[in-house]
DNA sequence: CATATACGGAACTGACCAGTTCCGGATCTG
DNA sequence: CAGATCCGGAACTGGTCAGTTCCGTATATG
């Protein structure tokens, strides 16, 4: 992501270990297109969903050619899973975890146009392939894996420190709490097509999730 | 729709006042194999998802020939909405509604295996149909018709009847308390490939719904 | 400049599917 | 039994799309 490549050789690419090949001479380098076509990927899953995806849209967003894709990925299927794999870009560990002191806090905290913005794209690429997880379990765990799993850990681990810090109650059901954002957010966005506005968050934060473990409902 | 004519031959059919046409003679009846199709469809739906199912499948399933699919539907999208809108045959206001007494009775009373099984076959058939309903505003509103609204309705009602009991708080926000079962059991069936059983509807009752409302936490 | 490589683009193939047409048989009416 | 109607099934049409092949070009190497 915005390569500024003023030397022109390095690349992200692993498994490159065949340098001291000797009979490749003039060459470009091997995937560096890579990024485009999987951002296109996501982009037209996002809008059609995966059966109404084509390879032709694909490459006409990437501005590649369809033989393009193809000498890098043997389908569309695994183009597709490639491309939910490489999207798992966001926070998920502590890194980015704000540290505010307390649980509401760090959970409105996260409420930022940016991530929201993150938060929604995933939504509508999720919806682009709800049909096809159970066919594809491939599929469904790069989904899993990139979209799914990340978000709901983050959640676990505030509520984690929260426990630590006596905060709120150790006896609460973490893994289902922790799921209640997502659930509501992904209902929201794909079902009854209404918009995930700061307001909503704030609402489930402190109407549900609070609640839920122990404190008071209240906005405080 | 006054008309309850004591004469025993009506059958549910609308459009209908053509009794006195004096022409024909050998006929069987408009369309009597319309349940099992829209069945089919349906049955069909929820296995494939709407663009990997074909009228060829829904035909066979049906045991039906395709004409006959479009001498009664003039495409496949019209099939489908039309099975969707005929499937909110389940349980919407308050008369099965059982009344307990209490709030979590109410919501307990509601998980029995016909319930739990026709909410898992609604939630299939939804997950075949998200990625289209961004794109078909008429399907949206069959699948909310038929689909999301009976079961936050029958919620609603029992928040609101608990509320005029004086059981829970007055004040918490009814709506999106009423969408926590819905869109965590859709999340959990249709993105965490999970089975929804008793226990599950049971933590969330009781772990997440009821503290929103303002009650114990504690299983009663 | 000569060479080798990978690219974008366009044309092609084979399968699949929505929607149509046709036909033989079943079923009801009188 | 004769007549009318509807059904299931099979064949057909036209369009679309995954995947393939080919070609002219750009680029990097030496």
């Amino acid at each position: 992501m915005t390569q500024l490549d003023t030397v022109p050789d390095v690349q992200l690419d692993p498994a490159q270990a065949d340098d001291g090949d000797p009979h490749r001479l003039g060459r470009k380098r091997d995937h560096s297109r890579d990024p485009e076509i999987l951002d296109a990927a996501l982009a037209v899953l996002s809008e059609s969903g995966y059966d109404a995806m084509t390879m032709d849209m694909v490459a006409a967003r990437a501005k590649a050619g369809k033989a393009t894709l193809y000498r890098r990925w043997p389908s569309k299927a695994e183009l597709v899973v490639e491309a939910v794999a490489c999207m798992k870009q966001g926070m998920s560990s502590l890194e980015s975890a704000p540290d505010t002191g307390t649980l509401r806090g760090d959970l409105v905290a996260l409420i930022r146009p940016h991530s929201m913005e993150e938060s929604a794209r995933k939504m509508q690429v999720m919806g682009g392939l709800v049909s096809m997880l159970s066919r594809d379990p491939q599929l469904a765990d790069a989904v899993n894996a990139a979209i799914t799993e990340p978000r709901a850990r983050l959640n676990r681990m505030l509520i984690e420190r929260a426990i630590a810090r006596g905060e709120v109650r150790a006896d609460a059901d973490i893994d289902t709490i922790a799921h209640i954002t997502p659930s509501m957010t992904a209902y929201r966005t794909l079902v009854q097509r209404k918009p995930v506005d700061r307001d909503f968050l704030i609402g489930l934060i402190d109407g549900v999730v609070l609640p839920a473990l122990g404190l008071p409902a209240g906005r405080s």
